[in-house]
DNA sequence: TTATTATATAATTATTCGATTATATAGATA
DNA sequence: TATCTATATAATCGAATAATTATATAATAA
């Protein structure tokens, strides 16, 4: 059981189009800042910012390799966005049409 | 699925502790204005103004009876939300401790 | 009719929030 | 070393939001 005031922390950081599109990008694969800034066509202080409420919130965790951070979702102890995120459509090609993975970035 | 706008929106909606209090309370029986007044110990046009968000936003609706209007919870078609509740806690307790019911409100 | 009660609406205020702009930091490379 | 790249942080701005206060509406009761 879930206290009201912990899911509605939760509630808000997720009732963001940006952040959820965030959450539900990671699922498919870990990304790093400018794979998002590619493809929810919005700035990089954008990014970071959102990533940061999300992080902060323990949604996500951050890998630093190199000059890269990448993110992951940290959402086990969560279950109940698991169940909401199988109501939204996969993001699969959006990660898959990535022109990063094309050029040098983040690798 | 659900388009992310949309779950945003809802989710909007459902992140603040006063219209997720109304719609667990609404799981136990339909409720009046005034009850949800005593029960969430907040103003009476506060309450009014968050009943008409959720009604606008398609997850309660009305039901005049004399001068009391019943809100009953319209979330049939938001399978999403009944998966959510289900991580919180009951409301029962609060419901049955309307004084209300022992007086003449509401009926 | 007048008064009372339940609810809705409008106006105001203070706060929060998302995005932008500018700047700082830190790692990689020349 | 100096420079470039990826990311973070800080400052600012405007829009959205929750709550309060005041007022309006509508149904009931005296």
């Amino acid at each position: 059981m879930i206290e009201i005031e912990n899911m509605v922390d939760t509630l808000k950081l997720v009732g963001d189009k940006c952040r959820l599109s965030i959450l539900l990008l990671l699922q498919e694969r870990d990304l790093c800042v400018c794979e998002f800034v590619e493809i929810l066509q919005t700035s990089q202080p954008n990014i970071s910012q959102h990533m940061r409420k999300l992080k902060d919130g323990g949604l996500v965790k951050e890998t630093k390799k190199g000059q890269w951070v990448y993110y992951s979702l940290a959402t086990q102890d969560k279950p109940f966005l698991t169940d909401l995120f199988k109501y939204l459509p996969s993001q699969k090609d959006k990660v898959e049409k990535l022109t990063c993975e094309d050029s040098n970035c983040c690798d």
